[in-house]
RNA sequence: GCCCGAGUGGCGGAAUGGUAGACGCGAUGGACUCAAAAUCCAUUGUCCCUUAAAGAUGUGCGGGUUCGAGUCCCGCCUCGGGCACCA
């Protein structure tokens, strides 16, 4: 009999399905496993090969961690709102659930055919009513919730209201957009309106005006990871930007927790970095400088880390978009000012970016004075200092900033110098080491010193305060699209007002066209009665990020319509163990994930404060692209070795009909009319391509699809092949070369059990030879999943198949554990074998063999053994050897001999477990 | 510019500081076959050499530590990724 891969896995996908063999639930007498992949968005392109790459490796560890004991959750689902389908139904004007649906179907079947061990009755869909509503009432417990700094957690806005009523804002630390400062007295005598108002400056989801990223194309806002290079990473629309009124998640009041629980977190060291640049904080001082503007005074307050500076500060520097751009320019400078700043409104993002290199800016007209030395200097305005963070106004020290400094050459602006021997003739000096001078008090002191000490004297003088900002932004949570979340919020007498519980979900309604309707307003404008209780709604929906930010937590109890998650359930599954994914993903999802589920955490929702202990970021599988080269102006291909002999166009030529870098001819001339009568130019009668590393995508013809690898070779050996290509977090490109290797390994571990027709595993006992190959593999393959080093768990099992098949070993006793070992990878071939063993039960449910310590201790160490102090060879020696028989080993070794020839040995030197030196004359 | 990560045969890639190149692909030769496919066996880093033995050399470059370095340290080069006026 024959390894027939395709009845065996249509047979054993069948069986798990109508078994339910990975339904999982709920068991407390084990302990749990939480595997998860990120979701894909079901685009319509279907999967290509690099899709399954994470999902292949999930699927074996979640079958590892099930043959050691583990309750094993190992859900998937889709992540079906979005911007693409909504795309293309404004093209097409099919209805975005549709042509979602269709995608999901065609990923579905795709992910079946790889044999994943998903539990499927726990799919989630983002756009699902019974899944959105537990996205629309966290949104309702954030607007509901204020950041209490002093407590370092989220607390319901009723605590505030408490307050204000009582106190007003004495003894609030909240994180809000502006600092208020109002009484009891105060808030009591405020109307609803007004009441709501200053709410909102409080609320966890917020509404506020904001510069965003508005793109004209999408005609919605974009948040900063999907604009890239002033472009829109969907579709690449240009992105400007616009001051607007939008919903916000109030992020940044968790940036410091986010950065402080980076460190406990089993993530690679890449990636907390990425978050740890993205959250950006910096400790520094807030000081406050006096300014004058003719008659005026106005203190201003300036951010900087480096205090210690302060003696060099020769000028400062406004934000364009600061308001104090109003209050400090003088009548003369007005007309200057006025036009530097229209000129950089009119600016794109993109321009902006461009033009970083080149210096702008216009004199104020003010002067402010240093704090410590009472100097008066010229106020400028910038763009290349930003509104957006610390007081949108610095101090400049052209002398040790390098950006001051080009600002203060182009404008000829003076440089003093203050850290010892430094040479500002050409450029800043930036670094944080030397000794300060012309600093006052502060001469003499090491920089770093000086940093603290300069900080506390400006607190000590009431000068300013010590600081921390964070880079991390509030996240805009709304897009004028149609195809996401609605907002659960009414517009009652212009106040925002939360719909209440009882009322979710609010159901995405039906509309005629899904364009943006008139003067930019979005699509559920066209929505007929889109009101509660008489009231208009809101218009714009949520963003991708909403659905996808606590989906891990609804996988746990999926079908509860009572609660997000259980509360007895989330303590049995807490949080997830393990998460693979791209990283791509490292400061969208990642970041907004962790912040919604702390914000669940401080309200008590949830029982860990972190979703994802363990993540594992599988790289990209780039494509191998293949070209054939036209002789200009003819039909005539020429092979890749005799290419330069000729003028030619490089083609890209479909992967699909190329085997190894060979054309098939025939398949060429088939694949598209205008080649029907080509000709070629072979070498050796073989037509070679030229081939490049891109991304895989369709107009590159370079796409590979899973369907076409399990129609070839089978699904086990897609699984065997994508984790052999190298380790898992590697970027590397497919490439189907070594893929005959794989197979022919589950073609060769078939053959031990079956020879043609006959059954060949017998009952008989093991020898030890076959025992050691047997455990030496066990052990291997137990640290090397743990290890995530899959491909060298196959390389492993390729060896210990081969030392058994040369001992022609087909004993049941060393057979049935090779079956157990082999499943997390090829699950099928190991499912139709273990029930051939006579197993009636699915192999899912066995138990990882135990491997024994005498067939796998490595009880050796290695000696250098060297002549006169200059070491010749090495030697492997028992450990338990001592000093004497490892001399008279050594003595009597054949290299020795040979290294001694015509020599005497006077004397042997040995150093246990190390070097064996002997002097020879 | 700043911050990570990586450089090993024809290729993908292995190597707790201990025989570099496991395992796989490809290639070459052979067995089986009318033939092919499939399968099996052998060889396969480079150089010197007709071949072999034996040797030399060899993990991006230059130094260092060590009896011993692909691995650790210092200084470069190249490639990949992230951030990019964040004061």
């Amino acid at each position: 009999m024959d390894y027939d891969f395709k009845s065996i896995e249509s047979k054993w996908q069948a069986w798990w399905a109508a078994n339910k063999t990975f339904k999982t639930v709920l068991d407390n007498s084990k302990p749990k496993y939480y595997v998860l992949d990120m979701f894909p968005y079901p685009s319509g392109a279907g999967l290509h090969v690099g899709h399954p790459l994470g999902y292949i490796a999930s699927d074996i560890f979640s079958r590892y961690k099930r043959l050691t004991g583990y309750n094993v959750l190992h859900p998937m689902g889709y992540d079906a709102f979005g911007l693409p389908a909504e795309q293309y139904a404004i093209q097409t004007g099919q209805h975005p659930e549709k042509t979602t649906t269709d995608n999901i179907n065609r990923y579905r079947s795709q992910l079946d055919r790889i044999g994943f061990s998903y539990d499927w009755d726990r799919e989630v869909r983002t756009c699902d009513p019974g899944f959105y509503k537990w996205t629309q009432w966290a949104f309702l417990k954030m607007f509901d919730s204020w950041y209490d700094r002093s407590m370092q957690k989220a607390r319901p806005i009723a605590c505030l209201t408490e307050h204000f009523a009582k106190e007003g804002t004495a003894g609030v630390d909240a994180a809000c957009s502006q600092d208020l400062d109002f009484t009891a007295k105060q808030w009591n005598a405020m109307d609803e309106k007004e009441k709501s108002d200053v709410l909102m400056n409080y609320r966890i989801a917020y509404q506020g005006e904001t510069s965003v990223n508005w793109c004209e194309g999408l005609g919605t806002v974009l948040a900063n990871d999907e604009v890239k290079d002033g472009l829109s990473v969907r579709g690449g629309f240009p992105v400007e930007q616009k001051k607007m009124t939008q919903w916000q998640l109030r992020v940044s009041a968790y940036a410091g927790r986010l950065l402080d629980s980076l460190d406990k977190l089993a993530w690679t060291d890449s990636l907390k970095e990425m978050q740890r640049n993205w959250i950006g904080k910096s400790e520094g001082c807030e000081v406050v400088f006096d300014t004058v503007c003719g008659e005026k005074h106005l203190p201003i307050t300036i951010f900087t880390t480096r205090v210690d500076t302060i003696f060099g500060v020769t000028f400062m520097v406004l934000a364009p978009e600061s308001d104090l751009v109003g209050e400090l320019t003088t009548p003369e400078q007005a007309e200057a000012v006025a036009d530097y700043v229209k000129q950089v409104k009119k600016k794109t993002e993109r321009e902006r970016i461009a033009e970083t290199k080149t210096v702008s800016g216009v004199f104020s007209g003010s002067y402010g004075i240093n704090p410590l030395t009472g100097e008066r200097i010229p106020i400028w305005i910038s763009e290349y200092v930003l509104a957006g963070y610390g007081t949108g106004a610095i101090m400049a020290v052209p002398a040790h900033d390098s950006r001051d400094y080009v600002f203060a050459k182009t404008f000829n602006l003076p440089i003093v110098p203050i850290i010892e021997g430094c040479d500002v003739s050409e450029q800043s000096f930036d670094a944080k080491e030397g000794k300060m001078c012309n600093s006052g008090f502060l001469n003499g002191m090491d920089v770093k010193e000086a940093i603290e000490r300069a900080k506390d004297y400006v607190e000590e003088k009431g000068l300013g305060r010590r600081k921390t900002n964070f880079r991390l932004r509030d996240a805009i949570f709304s897009r004028q699209r149609y195809w996401g979340e609605p907002f659960p919020i009414y517009y009652k007498d212009g106040i925002p007002t939360p719909l209440p519980e009882s009322a979710l979900p609010l159901e995405l309604p039906e509309i005629e066209s899904f364009k943006p309707a008139a003067n930019g307003e979005p699509p559920l404008s066209r929505a007929k009665d889109w009101t509660y209780d008489g009231y208009p709604l809101e218009k714009s929906t949520m963003p991708g990020f909403a659905g996808s930010s606590a989906y891990y937590l609804r996988y746990m109890d999926p079908h509860n319509d009572n609660a997000l998650v259980d509360k007895d359930v989330d303590a049995y599954w807490r949080d997830v163990d393990l998460y693979i994914g791209g990283t791509e993903h490292a400061t969208g999802h990642l970041i907004y994930s962790r912040f919604w589920n702390k914000f669940l955490y401080d309200l008590g929702y949830v029982c860990e404060d972190e979703p994802f202990k363990k993540l594992v970021n599988q790289g990209m599988i780039q494509g191998r692209s293949n070209f054939v080269y036209r002789i200009v102006g003819t039909n005539t291909f020429v092979s890749l070795g005799l290419k330069d002999k000729y003028e030619t166009t490089e083609i890209h030529v479909d992967v699909n009909i190329v085997y190894n870098d060979r054309l098939d001819l025939e398949a060429f001339k088939a694949w598209r009319p205008e080649y029907a009568d080509a000709e070629f130019i072979l070498e050796d009668g073989e037509y070679i391509c030229g081939w490049a590393i891109e991304k895989m995508s369709k107009s590159m013809f370079n796409v590979v699809n899973p369907d076409l690898v399990c129609d070839t070779y089978g699904a086990d050996t897609l699984r065997l092949y994508e984790m052999f290509l190298g380790p898992l977090e590697q970027s590397k490109p497919w490439d189907t070369k070594g893929i005959d290797g794989v197979n022919r390994f589950l073609k060769k571990f078939w053959r031990m059990f079956y020879d043609r027709d006959n059954w060949l595993v017998t009952d008989e006992e093991p020898t030890a030879a076959e025992l050691k190959s047997l455990h030496r593999l066990i052990a291997k393959e137990r640290a090397d999943i743990e290890a995530f080093s899959f491909n060298t768990t196959i390389s492993a099992f390729m060896i210990a198949l081969n030392e058994l098949s040369a001992l022609k070993c087909s004993k049941r006793a060393v057979l049935e554990p090779l079956v157990i070992l082999l499943s997390p990878f090829a699950p099928h071939i190991a499912e139709e074998l273990w029930h051939a063993l006579g197993h009636e039960d699915s192999v899912t449910f066995a138990s990882f063999p135990e491997y024994v310590e005498a067939y796998t201790a490595e009880d050796s160490c290695t000696y250098a053994v060297s002549f006169n102090g200059k070491t010749r060879f090495t030697v492997d020696l028992p450990k338990s050897a001592d000093k004497d028989e490892v001399e008279a080993r050594v003595r009597s070794m054949e290299q020795t001999a040979k290294y001694v020839n015509g020599l005497n040995i006077i004397k042997v030197i040995v150093v246990p477990g190390k070097i064996v030196n002997i002097v020879v004359k």
